[in-house]
DNA sequence: TATGAATGAGCATTCATTCAT
DNA sequence: GATGAATGAATGCTCATTCAT
């Protein structure tokens, strides 16, 4: 096989994948592929040939965004901080929401128990041990589990989506989320009477 | 082909409005006006005498639907149980969101300060008054507004029409939310360090 | 049979024939026929009860109008001024064709040899005397025939209804056709070289 | 399906202006896009691909016949035979718009003083040039205009588009507008007595 | 392999005409 | 006879996808 292409075809991929970011961020998943490939400079076979789909340049994406996340995450698991980091994630990603609408189909997928992209999976394991970090610093309720908190999380990020968002009032939403994360400091180590599961 | 006329019109109105209701609430705004009219037995034309825009049909939609539910939600207000009103209709309006698509759409338009359909402005009086009454009988932090519990409800909502929604993962968000939400036992009636704005 | 209601369904014919008349003179053909009922305070199956088509309908203004134009017409014929009353005729006919968009498909009807509406024949007629009057009052040529004259009033009533037509534009015109149409005073009696057919 | 690519876009192109020329020739400007496209042997996106509007179609049409006909004004210009060539393209003129209806729309718009097209205003300067060599020769009255002489011919050709046009109206028609162009012999230099503006 | 022209199903919307009341 | 709600074919236009070059 001639491999001598290649190298172009390697870089086309990025390009696309480059513009696609870029493209879905500012108009969400309704975006044009035609925007898309005028933006790679790329013309629209080029695309097509890379992603037979629209839907699969949008997971490609997806799946790039999760691989930049999970890393981000990941090095917050490791920085030792796991008291801070945890919270520092989910401001973090609700802060990006509003401006990558590409972000809150991300956080979707990563929601579901198991995905089909490794990568989603990956960031859905490092938000777990960044979870898991801030219950052992005793910073978050034992009995939370990260199906709810990244359902907390998506949710959150489409609000800020909407046409009165302010930072003021992502402040006041997560706060209380926050708040409702953090142990009861009157009962801290036994569950509230509402909640009795384990995750 | 179903026939209805005359003041039998409204008949007419009635099933467009529920097909367009099941329809949204099926694949959001996006979907069809031609799919909307199949569904409600009607010609395309009709529909369009009925509504002269796509947009004018989920408008309408919403309306009919920020009636209903803050007519439910004032009978709460009204059921003299402060307490456990506020929460009950959280939970309620997520419940919903699961099915209709479009409450998440109403639950927005509601979020932003001052609407311009009427009864989009009363679904939020009512809420604001359930809040109030809670806040009142101490079981609703003092300084949690309108604004952040919309915000809450609407992203709650929106993260329930995801894939692996389930009764369980509902209730231990809502837990979450809840627990927010609620005085700290420890500093009742002061305001937490992290807010000190009231709503 | 019952003629009670017939008095009342002559006054809707009129009211929709006066309104057509309106409607089709401000916005030409192609106005819509519910514009039309609307405006006669009629519903629009009454309209299309007292005409089968909107092309009838049509039809039935151009007749009403032909009516009154032949009416005119043959009472400039019989004013005993057949010198003036020829120019007189067609300059009137381009001034109203200006702001009634239906004169010109009537004029343009009026020019088939023999039309299938009676009244179009009449006002063709009255054309015809009020030529030949001024035919031999000696003051249009002799070999000039109604078919021209139809063709050219047409025409300087289609272009009339253009962007650019002013008042002063439309005299200019005028007065060529008019020099074309009036005996040439140096050959006056003997056809011109160009033309030797006889109307 | 015929096909054709890449460089012989333009061959498609061509074809969608010579369908939409003979379409919207019969059929006037509501002609549908559809039976162009249709007509030209294309989907309905290629023409739509080629001219992002209907109005941008029918415009491209009025500038390809501006052109056409400009170059063929000009080349008469150039003849050498100012006597005839006025009249030589004013007849043409009329012999094309009955079976082009998209002539009369084009020179409407020559009729208007200053067209947006550039083609529009070159074919509006040919004319020009015409006339005022048919006036340099004697052949036509002095104080006639390129404005009036279009609108004369813009009515022409419209009312040679009705139902009993033939070439012997035609010859009478355009005999007496030729007779009402050309200097009075009788009073030859002098204007007329209604007329006393020149162009 | 890259290109971008071609494709056509799909969409929202209009309007002459029909027909149950 | 009058009404006006219902109808649906037709229109201009978009966009993901295919395929000849």
């Amino acid at each position: 096989m001639t491999r001598s292409l290649r190298s172009d075809a390697q870089r086309n991929r990025l390009r696309i994948l480059e513009a696609a970011e870029v493209v879905f961020a500012m108009k969400g998943p309704s975006a044009s592929t035609e925007e898309i490939a005028q933006r790679a400079g790329v013309g629209i076979g080029t695309l097509f040939r890379h992603f037979p789909t629209k839907k699969a340049l949008l997971q490609a994406i997806l799946k790039e965004l999760a691989v930049r996340i999970a890393t981000e995450t990941e090095e917050l698991v490791r920085s030792g901080e796991p008291a801070s980091a945890f919270y520092e994630f989910f401001s973090r990603m609700v802060g990006q929401a509003t401006k990558q609408k590409t972000v809150v189909g991300l956080l979707a997928e990563a929601g579901i128990a198991v995905s089909v992209a490794k990568p989603v999976n990956a960031l859905r394991d490092a938000v777990e041990a960044l979870l898991a970090g801030a219950q052992r610093a005793g910073k978050v309720r034992q009995d939370v589990g990260v199906a709810e908190v990244l359902a907390l999380l998506t949710g959150v990020c489409q609000a800020s989506m909407h046409a009165d968002w302010s930072e003021e009032l992502q402040d006041r939403t997560l706060a209380v989320v926050f708040d409702g994360l953090r142990p009861n400091p009157a009962s801290d180590g036994g569950p509230s009477l509402l909640r009795s599961r384990s995750a």
